[in-house]
DNA sequence: CATGTTTGTTAGTTCAGCACACTTACATAT
DNA sequence: ATATGTAAGTGTGCTGAACTAACAAACATG
């Protein structure tokens, strides 16, 4: 059972168009324009559109049936002519599940809205179970979310670390020990719910893109834990790179002399930012020259990759007392190390969401994908 | 006047679909089919798109009254059934004129076919002309070609080095003294055919990747010649970047204790890969160790992009004999550097389509732009 | 020769969105 | 108070693209 719906298409795919794709493609417009503007009125969303006024309130009748907005009456300023009704998304029409296989040996997950608040929250311990074994864990854990939640379902997302296909395929993920597993296949079959999978660092930028700046210039976003892991949204998608490896960023060399890494190369960039290996050179030396070398390794690693995109914004997602000097020290060096024209607009912050950026996140892989919003 | 078609828009604006809007992207589908994998039935044609044979049949006929099409008779082997009816691209159906502004003050042009096969080519000296004395150069000469073509023209391209949006905005192109030109406007006005204009580089990629590997995993193209550029093609759309500027990969440092470059910081990768530069050194010094050299900083730079975008080919254009050797340590450089799931796939090559790289990807511009083939 | 298969066409249907005309509901001018 | 203007939202019938159904043409095979 395939529950990639047509909005999830990689947009590039030579396609062909039916009719109804057509009208999803409207309603998207629609749902994306109140999503990210606010209530409107039926006669402001046929301006914002481009489509008649007709049309749109044949959509917006549509969407009322389905519980998904709701009218809110006129607003209080008093124009001329007829006072308009507002229509407006109602955030909790429907629920979203979402599970983060990225805490060690945990399986987190929340119900949220379509507005990536939690509603209902829990966690279970993963023992160190791997393979089938997990992926029952995860299946039962994701269940109980369900039976729990008091709204319908949207759909279901689990971020998980490794190398994940577009189409939720687990090529890879030592710490699950899960390789070649068509992990949302199965899970739709076993929950009878679209579900998305995708790598923990994409879903978390993509909550940074769909809940927070919109990075319209490209976004790239850090995730610093045990490890060290990137996802990039380019030009409103996810990009997944030639075999869905994209992001894996921990690993670049960049100092052959540098100290000798997990992967059995020396002076990978995850030797220099693995928040483990922060704490400990914290806890032992100068901390501000810690914090200036490891962002400036940082900065190294990032130039080439900002100017070669132009990208327009970098977001670090970790604790706090380590992430923001970090942010503040890899700009300066990232400045430094382009020419002006990409560094013109260039910014590195700290992530908007704080820690539940993978479960928001996961949220708007859903709302993406089955509502077209992003 | 905008000739900008709406194929060419970018893929993640929200606009409004027409009825039209399908039926330009179906018979865009034909037509790539027909582009990439040759001559067909219209039965084929419906199987490949999932259109009905009905619909196929309606979309050929107009193809067939355009003339961009034509039928091929049927095939000799014989098998049960009606024979089919061949249909095929007629090559030179249609023209485009083509205009290469990056040749040192020169203005360098050719007709070519929809293939991308130079029909009729010519050049004029600049002799310094800059501003808008160089857009009048640019639109006589481009005038000149488009009379001395024997076809109905599809569009033209210009390709300039420099900044430029992807509305052919020429944001800033210092050596043609253009800054915020609306050139792609300014020459469909005065030639009343539709316009592209890109950046040198980002036309070579498009030429690579419309008539040469395709690059489904992502497709970076650097040219060497005086500067150094890049142009990056990721999911099948050329990138921009935040301010147009991506592939603007010359001045990233690779080395903050290297030579001094010209845009007044040290260590440029430019420094290491510009043309006249690498020619100096290698008639001066050892030029396997010179090679060595600049193959290695090639790859710390590119390491990082590659690992991030999962990136799949990396195309060097430029002389041969500086290519060619370059391409074999650059690649060995990447793999040194990221791990090696990001280096699976990776290859560096040198480019396929030689000097005509950048007059064929501006034809690949234009055919991406008004029939939605790339 | 009869049969099955594949191609391509004709005829009629479906459906999304549109233009047009209309009603409703308000503000403002007289 | 009445008339006028303006904007919102809704029926009605039309258009155009793609669909289904049915069929004729042209071939291979038993």
């Amino acid at each position: 059972m395939s529950w990639r719906s047509p909005t999830s298409r990689s947009p590039r795919e030579r396609i062909k168009l039916d009719r109804a794709d057509s009208r999803r493609h409207h309603r998207s417009m629609l749902l994306q324009e109140l999503f990210a503007a606010g209530p409107a009125s039926r006669a402001d969303l046929a301006r914002s559109s481009g489509l008649t006024r007709v049309t749109v309130s044949d959509l917006v009748a549509e969407l009322l049936t389905e519980g998904l907005v709701e009218e809110l009456g006129t607003p209080s300023e008093s124009r001329v002519g007829k006072p308009p009704t507002l229509v407006g998304l109602v955030a909790d029409a429907k629920h979203v599940v979402a599970i983060d296989l990225s805490v060690d040996d945990q399986v987190a997950g929340a119900v949220l809205t379509l507005e990536g608040q939690v509603v209902l929250r829990d966690a279970k311990p993963r023992q160190g179970r791997t393979g089938a074994d997990a992926v029952a864990l995860v299946s039962g854990f994701a269940a109980d979310l369900i039976a729990r939640s008091s709204r319908p379902l949207l759909g279901v997302a689990v971020a998980t670390p490794g190398v994940v296909t577009p189409d939720g395929v687990v090529l890879d993920a030592p710490n699950l020990g899960w390789h070649d597993l068509h992990l949302a296949d199965d899970l739709a079959a076993a929950l009878d719910l679209p579900v998305y999978v995708a790598n923990d660092a994409n879903t978390a930028v993509m909550g940074e893109f769909v809940f927070g700046s919109r990075g319209e210039g490209g976004l790239l976003l850090l995730r610093l834990s045990t490890g060290l892991g990137a996802g990039l949204v380019i030009n409103g998608a996810l990009l997944h790179g030639q075999g869905g490896a994209a992001g894996e960023i921990g690993h670049v060399q960049v100092d052959p002399g540098g100290p000798l890494c997990g992967c059995g190369r020396p002076g990978c960039l995850e030797t220099y930012l693995a928040v483990p290996r922060l704490r400990r050179e914290l806890a032992a030396g100068d901390a501000d020259a810690v914090l200036a070398d490891a962002g400036a390794r940082l900065g190294q690693a990032l130039a080439p990759v900002v100017a070669t995109l132009n990208l327009g914004e970098v977001v670090l997602s970790g604790p706090a007392d380590l992430v923001e000097p970090l942010a503040r020290v890899a700009e300066q060096a990232v400045r430094d190390r382009v020419m002006p024209v990409s560094a013109q607009q260039f910014v590195v912050r700290t992530s908007s969401l704080g820690d539940d950026g993978v479960l928001a996140g996961a949220t708007g892989v859903v709302l993406a994908g089955e509502l077209g919003v992003s």
